[in-house]
Formats: structure tokens, sequence, C-alpha cells
DNA sequence: ATAGGGATATGC
DNA sequence: GCATATCCCTAT
């Protein structure tokens, strides 16, 4: 930072750079988009937007996690929305998708009584169908597709229909909003790319890279290094989820065999390896050691800490390696790795000598004829989407709420088939 | 997830 | 008994 004479904003680059980090690990449910970028001092500048998508999409993986599918999540779907137009993309299909699923789940939750009239089914219809979505069309927000349009005369239907309403009630929408989230989610972190930290750190290896093949006479063109920043940084980002940042400083140079033009001459260079490893190293240590005070001052009162350590890490692997780490960090100072140690793996039995039925076969599910309705449902599905049963369920799922996949193209096998 | 074979129900 | 529709099981 001080080399490129950044001193007078160094506070706002490091705040959004520590901040960013914080937002992109996975295994960090604490951290909460929004009120962590309110924190910091107000900037506004292009690669701001960039950072508020980032504790967008932190907000929205942790109600995954959490699993809570509410209308908070259509608050920061909206938001995104915002986001995205801000930078000029286009509104995706997958974030169109999930806000459609997401508000169809938002409504069903009201309908637990068994008829329109018991619960808060109306109320929610107007809250979210007529006044939130009302608002979307008003300022015709791409997030009204056709799909959105659909549930909603559905859902409308519903309120007059205590058939359709049974049907829509039965189906599982919330599997369907989960996928579609998870989707968006995965879509946006590859969007996304390298972080500011990887990205500098790139930068600043090919720099001193650049200079060091100078010295040697070996005159790289210099537009060759922009080039080959670009089409890292594309396909990184594009291929991986978000990991620890820090790790990934490191190991820059290692696991990055696939590129031919820098594989000799790393084994020319390896003291340039060596060193940035260790500054990593260096790195992730004092990043680790500030979120352990951060984890210490917000946990109080909320669980034992014991209990805390291994709920909260996804894999029992990170786990370890954090704990260790961080031990390391604050007690002796030897760089000696504990060795983790995992219990030993149930034996799976996988015996394939006999194969015996446990439970009785199922009782045969009572017949039911095809209505025209769904018929036509099935053939208009299938028009759209082919034999992909799955999406030509989703396509009309309240009509086609008592047919399963399998019913599906069975029906179509003995209307067309052989 | 899907395709295909097969079992069971229905209608004549 | 036969044809057809629906539902179930399982290999890929």
């Amino acid at each position: 930072i001080f080399d490129h004479g950044l001193c007078d904003s160094k506070t706002e680059v490091m705040e959004k750079w520590v901040a960013e980090f914080f937002l992109r690990r996975q295994q960090n449910p604490r951290v909460y988009g929004s009120p962590l970028l309110s924190a910091l001092t107000p900037v506004d500048s292009d690669d701001c937007v960039k950072l508020k998508i980032t504790a967008v999409l932190r907000d929205i993986s942790n109600s995954l996690i959490r699993g809570t599918v509410d209308e908070g999540m259509l608050d920061i779907l909206e938001i995104l929305e915002k986001l995205m137009l801000q930078e000029r993309s286009v509104i995706m299909g997958s974030l169109k998708s999930a806000y459609c699923w997401t508000a169809a789940e938002c409504t069903l939750r009201f309908m637990w009584p068994v008829t329109v009239s018991d619960g808060f089914f109306g109320d929610a219809l107007e809250r979210i169908w007529k006044k939130r979505i009302g608002m979307l069309k008003g300022r015709e927000s791409d997030l009204v597709s056709h799909e959105l349009l659909k549930w909603e005369s559905d859902l409308n239907e519903a309120f007059e229909e205590p058939e359709i309403y049974r049907k829509i009630r039965e189906t599982n929408i919330r599997y369907n909003a989960i996928s579609h989230l998870s989707q968006l989610v995965k879509e946006q972190w590859a969007l996304l790319g390298c972080s500011s930290l990887e990205s500098e750190a790139r930068k600043r290896l090919l720099k001193r890279k650049d200079s060091r093949n100078r010295g040697n006479g070996f005159g790289r063109a210099g537009d060759n290094i922009d080039n080959i920043g670009v089409r890292r940084e594309g396909r990184n980002g594009s291929s991986r989820e978000n990991d620890n940042d820090v790790e990934e400083v490191g190991g820059v140079e290692k696991h990055d065999g696939a590129d031919k033009v820098n594989e000799q001459e790393q084994e020319h260079e390896p003291s340039l390896n060596k060193g940035d490893i260790t500054v990593a190293r260096e790195l992730k240590d004092f990043l680790l050691e500030i979120q352990r005070l951060i984890d210490a001052s917000t946990r109080q009162g909320q669980e034992p800490d014991d209990a805390m350590e291994q709920s909260n890490d996804v894999t029992p692997q990170h786990d370890e390696a954090n704990r260790t780490e961080a031990e390391d960090s604050e007690g002796t100072s030897s760089s000696r790795r504990v060795r983790p140690h995992l219990p030993t793996p149930e034996p799976l039995n996988v015996s394939p000598l006999k194969k015996v039925r446990l439970e009785r076969p199922r009782p045969r599910r009572p017949m039911k004829f095809w209505t025209p309705e769904e018929v036509a449902a099935l053939r208009e599905g299938v028009k759209e989407f082919g034999k992909s049963w799955k999406d030509v369920k989703n396509s009309n799922p309240v009509v086609l709420a008592d047919r399963s996949e399998v019913d599906l193209k069975d029906k179509w096998r003995n209307l067309f088939g052989r």
C-alpha cells in the first residue's frame, strides 16, 4: 500500500480489504454483510459496488446455512438487483428464478391452515404480491419474470379455489427456492472473481518477476503481463467458491502448474516463491488472531466455547487446521505444526453377499386417471423443456402437483411412445 | 435423473 | 382374456 502512494486513503483501502477477507470466508457464518459494511467509512467508488455485492452474497449464504428463506431474503435479492443495475450488468436468470421461488416460499409459509379463511394467506398475498411485487412492476424491474407472473396468478386463484390452495400447499416450494438461491450464490461468487488482496498480490508478483526477467536478459514483453493477469483472474475466479484469501496468495505459484508460460520460470526462482509464502503465512496468522478476538467478543452468552468451535465450522479438516494455527500464533513462536487427529471412520456395511429387503413393499398409490388439464400442462412443459421432467413439473407445479417426474415420463410414453 | 421393463388396475 | 392406463422397480 505504501509503495503505491495510497497513504491518504490507506485506512479505507485496508478496511475494504479486511472486510472483503471476512466476507469471503465460508466458514464464518457469524459475519453479517450489511452491518459490517455500514460500520465502515462510507465511500462510493466503483469497486465499492463489488464489495457491496460481496456483502449481499455473504448475507444470502448465511441465510441458506441457517436454512431461513423469509421476506428478509426478498429484501436482500432486491438490493442485489439494484447493485447489479449500478454495475450496468444484466439481471441473470438465476436471480429472477431465485426471487420468484423465494416469493412463493414466503407466501407458502402462511398456508399452514387447511383452509384459506383460517390464516394469514390473504395478508401475505396483499403484502408480498400486491405491495412488494407491485413496486417492482412500478419501476419495471427485470425481476418480474413470466415465472413470477404465473405464480402470482396461481396464488390469486388459490385464494378463490380450495382445491388449488390444497395443491400449492402440498408442493415442495422450499426445496426449489433453496436450490435456486444456491445456484445464484454460486454464479455470483464466480462472477466476482478473485479478491482485491489476491489480485494485488498477483500484480506485484508479476511486476517483480518482470523486472527480474529483464535483469536476466529474458526480456518478456511487457504486454504479456497484463494478459496473463487477466486470463488467470477469469479462470480462477470462475472455478472457485470463496476460500481463504490469504491462503491463495501463498498458493498463487504453487497450484498453478497449468500455466505453461510460468512453469519453467518458477524452477529458476525458488527464493521468490518461498518469501511470498512466508509473508502470506504471517498475514494469515495475523488475520486469524484478529478473527479470534472478534469471535471472543461476539460470542458472549451464546454458547459454551467448546460447542462453538465444533458446531460452526463445516468440515473437520478446516476446524483442525484453524485451531492448530491459532495456537501457534499465540503460543510458542516455533513454526512446528501439530498433526491433526481425526477419529477413525466407522466401517461401512457394504457386504454385497446378501441383499435383504428389510421393509415390506409399500402399498400401491391409488390410481388416478390423467385429467385433460394435466395432459395439456404436460404438453406445454415438454414443448418448452423437452424430456427434462423435473423442469416440466416445475413449469406448472400447481396442475402437476399430484404427478411425480416418473409419472410424467410414463404418461408421455403412453401418449406418444413406441 | 431418466429410460425401460414389469406389475397391477381398469374397461370391455 | 385382452388392451390400455397407471404405477413401481432398477440399471444406467
